[in-house]
Formats: structure tokens, C-alpha cells, sequence
DNA sequence: TCCTTTCGGTGCGGTAGCGCGCATATGGTG
DNA sequence: CACCATATGCGCGCTACCGCACCGAAAGGA
């Protein structure tokens, strides 16, 4: 957060996959907005007004329950995009997403969206395949869900995020983790334990960094490797052009944020 | 099994809500298939040739893990179709599904669906909403994998079943029932005999009856309401026309089978 | 500098679900 | 009618995880 960012469009994975003609429909219509951690996008069950396209940030989606524990259910990048609801049909979904690592993402009004929908070209096909991989990824969490240890699902939740990430450290407390698996704080802490003594990461006080990333793929279990294998097959695009666009003064976007985790 | 039924496309909530222009085009090529229990429609990976309408069976989705294991991540009925993945863009997908209830679908070769998929009318439309409606349900399976109890998964289970049977018994194994929540037989059984003690349902030998369905939705988690809400407030067609089509020996898919639940 | 808040580490009793082994009933088949 | 495969019931020891309570250390604000 110290040195400024120059986020651009093509950051994303699937705005720099479209093709000059639709990103000049677009692009001037894209505003640059900053997500500072736990900013919420989109509450449960409130209308949505823009599909966000992370450039640098990681949000996840994540269920609510009743008695107000949650469980994440993905985790979006760069890779994607938020705020599939708004071309699948629906206005709003029981789901909401919370900003998991801050950072910067694009944004595009509902209107336009549905708009360069309707012209079913290359925006539509790029938006179902990515929806297809979110698809696999929320299986593979209830897979994981049911069947494996905390310690493997921090694995996976570690390298989920990784993946988005252009550097090998993570801003999260194990508290948030916590709350992210659906697990207990201390259950994370025992995982986590585990881990540095192995010398697999090392992490103090909300910083936590990757020191041997083949060995959290092995100690994963097999999800991860589904979730990245298929989604690397769904969204293998063409090569990415690169522009440089120098920016200033981005404007945090008027989100919600959840206090602290408690 | 003893009656023979009677078949008729209309049957299945999303051929129903076609306008007649649409089902004109579509109809002529729909296959009616008979679907044993077990039969497999698509397994993991391998091609995919159809897109299914059940009418009166019921199939779900389910991920094998590498040792066997497997988990059920949605249940589908007359109310959708199995296939998704056909449209989304993807040629294959790592989950298989498989029948739970025997019964009927009507069947649309590939490339049919892509054909009417590309006029970008209203084919697209409803399957995108029922994909949207999926991804609650599976979404909703992580949730209650993490939080809830064998006892309330099973509940949520038989509901999610019943809802789309036009009786209130279900022909399935506690055995099976394991299988699809990724639990214990043993588990299963604790959990029905609660039930049963209760008067909620009452079975013997792979038969179960739902006695008292308001107590069964007590006792569920708040997960089969979610799902069943959002499906609702997604699928909520025009009202649907009634046509009467006898039908007689009808071929059963070739399709492989699951050997005995071991 | 002090004080408060946050983060991570630890221990303890309780429980849900697992793996395993075995007993019992029952419906279908020969 | 006899038999057998199948479906269900039950007990036992074990483990992962939970809820709770408490601690010390580090960070950060005044």
C-alpha cells in the first residue's frame, strides 16, 4: 500500500481477452475503484448495481447464516469477475462478497453490462465460462467441506489466493481465515502451527508469507488442484496485450465494510 | 413402476415455459429416455452428448473424490436440466451425475442445443436463470456440509427430493442416502430412526415415506428454505399448458450403471 | 511512555461422526 | 420352502473439531 499502483483494464484476465472493438465499447464506461479490505460489494439478498473487475484485489463470496457464522463458498481475482447474478437473470443472491485482500478493481454499470449482453458476442461467452469455473470451484468447497482436514483446507485456501496474487504474501489474520473456512480461530492457529513448523510459510500478526509453495500444493488436498486444473482449461485465452495507463486519485468506492471480525 | 406413465415434455418445468414458436422447433427432436436407477448420465470428464429434461426422475450431481469417496452437490428434478456445462462452454465436467429416482427425461442431442442456444432467444434466458438457481443449491450444500448436522443434512435431503416427486415416498437405501451426503450408512441410519420415532417418515428396506412433511421442514436447516426461496423466486414461469401424449415402449439410455453401493 | 487493542498460543472437557465388526430381519429367488 | 443377499440396528474405541477461558506479546494511539 505504500508504493502507488497503476492498475489498468488489461490486469484483468477477462477484459484483456476481449477484443479491441468490444473493449472500446466498454472501456469508456470502466471506472477504476479502490476496495479496501473487508468492504462488502454486495449484501445478501440487496440489488446489485456493477459487476467488478479485480485487478489486484481478491474478493470472495461467502454465505451468511442465520446465526451469523459464514463460510466462503469462492474466491475471485483477476481472473474473474463479480456480480454474475446481474447476467444469469436474477437482481440480487443470498450470497455477498467481502473484500479479502485490498486492493483495486474496474467496475461496470449494471445497465452496460446488460447492454453488451445483449449483443451475445464475445462478453457473453467469456462471462459463462468464467461462471462455468466459479461453478467447479463452489462444488469443490463443498467437496472439501464435507470431506477433508482444516489443515488441508487452509492449504487450499492459501494457494486459492495465491494464485491471484503477483507477490507471495498474504494480509490476513487467522481470525479471518477462520472465518472465511467456517472454521474456529484456534483451529486455524493449530493448521497454521503446523505449517511454519515445516517451514511451508511463516507469519506474524496478520502476515503471513509462502516460503515453499510445492509443498502446500502437497500437503493440499486434491480441490485445489481441480479447481485449477479446470480452470485453467475454461479460461486458457489469448495472449494478453499490455498497456501502460498511469492513474491518480482513485476513489474508494461507497461500500459497506464489516467491522472487526469478532 | 407397475402403471405405465405417460410421458409428455410439458412435464418438465423448463420445456413448459417455452413459447410454441420455440417448442415448435425444439419438440421434433426431443428423445424420450428411460432412466434406471443408477444409470449414470455423464461421468467424469468424458463428453457430453445431450442435454436431459427429466420429467418424473430425478438425478443428481455428485464429485468422486480420487478414493472413492463421493458427495452430492445438487438434485435436480422436473423443475431443470442436466447439461449445463454443454452451453456454458465447457465440453466435459469433472462431477458425474446420477439417477436417484428412476423414471423419465426427455433428451436434445448436443448439437440442437447449441443450435437454439445461438438464436439467443428464449432458451438462453431460461437456462441461464436455472444455472443461477443451481449455483444456490450447490452453493448452499458447502454451507450445510460445514454447519449442520447428518440429522438436519437428511431432512434437507428428503425435502430437496420430495419436491420434485409428485408422491411422498422415495425408493432409495440408507446405504445410498450415505453415499449422496458423503456420510456413514450408520450415520443415516441414527438420523432416520430419529425420524421415524418422531412420526416424521417411516421406511423399510430402501422405501421411505414422508408422514408429516411440516415437522420434516421444522427440523430441517434454514439450507432447504434458502434454496428452495431462490429457486422459486427464479423459476417462476408463465403458467403451464397441459398436453396429453401417450407414449409406449419407450428405449431405455445407454448409459452405464453404478454396480451395488459397496 | 503508557495503555489499550489485537493477534496468536494453549489447555480442557464435550461431542459428532468415523471405521470396524457383528447381529438381526426380510424379501426375493430357486 | 429353504436359502441368501440385502437392509437395517448397535456397540466400541478413536479423532477432529467445538466452545470456552485465559495468557503473553506485539502494535499502535495518545
Amino acid at each position: 500500500m505504500s508504493a502507488k499502483p497503476q492498475p489498468q483494464p488489461q490486469q484483468n484476465h477477462l477484459l484483456a481477452a476481449l477484443t479491441p472493438d468490444v473493449q472500446g465499447r466498454l472501456f469508456p464506461y470502466l471506472e477504476l475503484v479502490q476496495l479496501p479490505l473487508r468492504a462488502l460489494l454486495y449484501e445478501s439478498r440487496r440489488p446489485m448495481r456493477h459487476v467488478y473487475f479485480p485487478t489486484d484485489s481478491i474478493v470472495s463470496l461467502q454465505y451468511v447464516m442465520e446465526n451469523g457464522a459464514s463460510t466462503a463458498l469462492s474466491v475471485v481475482g483477476n481472473e474473474g469477475l463479480l456480480g454474475i447474478t446481474l447476467f444469469m437473470g436474477g437482481e440480487s443472491t443470498p450470497t455477498r462478497s467481502m473484500v479479502q485482500s485490498a486492493g483495486y478493481a474496474y467496475r461496470l454499470p449494471r445497465l452496460r453490462v446488460k447492454e453488451e449482453f445483449n449483443r451475445h458476442g464475445q462478453l457473453l461467452l467469456l462471462m459463462l465460462r468464467y461462471t462455468q469455473a466459479l461453478i467447479t470451484q463452489i462444488s469443490q468447497t463443498a467437496v472439501c467441506n464435507r470431506h477433508h482436514t482444516i489443515d488441508q483446507q487452509l492449504c487450499r485456501w492459501l494457494l486459492l489466493s495465491m494464485d491471484r496474487l503477483s507477490h507471495n504474501h498474504l494480509t490476513m489474520t487467522q481470525e479471518f481465515i477462520g472465518n472465511m473456512l467456517g472454521v474456529r480461530r484456534e483451529g486455524v492457529t493449530q493448521a497454521a502451527l503446523k505449517l511454519q513448523q515445516q517451514g511451508v510459510i511463516s507469519y506474524a500478526r496478520g502476515m503471513i508469507k509462502v516460503l515453499d509453495r510445492p509443498k502446500l500444493e502437497a500437503l493440499s488436498c486434491e480441490c485445489y488442484g481441480v479447481v485449477k486444473k479446470e480452470s485453467d482449461l475454461l479460461l486458457n485465452y489469448l495472449p494478453q496485450r499490455q498497456v501502460i495507463v498511469n492513474t491518480d486519485s482513485i476513489p474508494t468506492a461507497e461500500l459497506s465494510t464489516i467491522p472487526a471480525a469478532r
